[in-house]
DNA sequence: ACCCAGGACTGAT
DNA sequence: ATCAGTCATGGG
């Protein structure tokens, strides 16, 4: 996988896979993560615990290497301390698609990240597709962050983003997202909301508390949540996730509410849905493309396949 | 040209 | 409490 000339430095740190592996593909470009880019030869280049990085696997074993880099912080980013085979039997055992979700990509992790930075990308995310935020992602860290290596930049702090105008951000390619960036961010200094303090909360007040930000709504609460506050019972609900629950759960009441699905959400997919959920937005994105959608309902999976 | 994208906010029922 | 209209920008 890695070519030959990938020397291993002394900033190389090596971690064995659990059971369950780690799918980086899967993981890193499942739109949970968007400072993630995939290199020419192989390995990803991004960035754990604000540290930059570049990670591959060879057989087994994760590498990672970049400065002031420790095996436990690798492991707690990757969620390879999760056993993944735990995750699957907490899921419903009468879902067929579900159950096809995961064999998808059965090692796609739910990541650990630092919640200013996922707080930042999904109030960018609105109406967006993953590779237009991943853009984005890049623009506010070369505008506002901090240089690490030449072309490296750290994303930008709460201050690093505030001492500029919202034209400024605007010209990220925010579009009317600029506005929601600029006031979450005074918002986040005034410490008018701490995302400190949301850490210790229970999840819903936790909820609530990141609904008080400009631009973030249910939806990008429930990102925050899952994919920053480790909180794997949140369930997002956008498009994609939206379109799988009518069209696979409830393919004879068009016209059943939101708020119906997301009681459904939370009674079916068990205590670690907000993985089911990562499941079923991968699969869906990946596999099903938006043309198939409407026939692929009456295509049972226990019928062949 | 047209529709869609990991939605949120506002104002009218 | 729901519901349509609106908000920029880029991909397919």
């Amino acid at each position: 996988m890695i070519a030959s000339a990938q020397a291993i430095s002394p900033f190389t740190r090596s971690v064995t896979l659990p059971s369950g592996g780690l799918d980086l593909e899967a993981t890193l470009s499942s739109g949970q993560s968007f400072s993630w880019r995939k290199s020419k030869e192989g390995p990803w280049n991004g960035w754990i615990e604000g540290r930059p990085c570049r990670v591959w696997i060879e057989k087994d074993i994760l590498r990672a290497e970049g400065p002031d880099l420790s095996s436990k912080a690798i492991t707690h980013y990757f969620g390879l301390d999760i056993d993944l085979s735990k995750i699957l039997a907490s899921f419903p055992h009468n879902d067929p698609w579900l159950k096809r979700a995961f064999a998808f990509a059965p090692g796609l992790r739910l990541l650990r990240q630092e919640p200013w930075e996922t707080l930042c990308n999904f109030i960018c995310s609105a109406l967006k597709q993953v590779v237009q935020i991943e853009q984005i992602n890049t623009n506010l860290r070369r505008t506002f962050g901090s240089p690490y290596h030449p072309d490296h930049y750290t994303f930008p702090d709460p201050q690093q983003l505030a001492c500029r105008s919202e034209k400024e951000l605007r010209e990220c390619r925010l579009g009317f997202r600029a506005r929601h960036l600029y006031i979450a961010t005074q918002q986040i200094l005034s410490k008018e909301v701490s995302l400190e303090k949301i850490a210790l909360l229970s999840t819903d007040d936790a909820r609530t508390e990141l609904c008080r930000l400009q631009g973030v709504g249910e939806k990008v609460a429930n990102c925050v949540l899952l994919f920053a506050f480790y909180r794997w019972e949140a369930f997002p609900i956008d498009v994609w996730v939206e379109r799988a629950l009518r069209t696979l759960y409830f393919p004879d009441q068009p016209k059943i509410p939101s708020s119906e699905l997301t009681n459904f959400t939370q009674n079916h997919f068990g205590p670690y849905r907000g993985y089911a959920q990562q499941f079923l937005f991968h699969w869906m994105r990946k596999e099903w493309k938006q043309k198939n959608l409407p026939n692929q309902r009456k295509d049972h999976p226990t019928r062949g396949d």
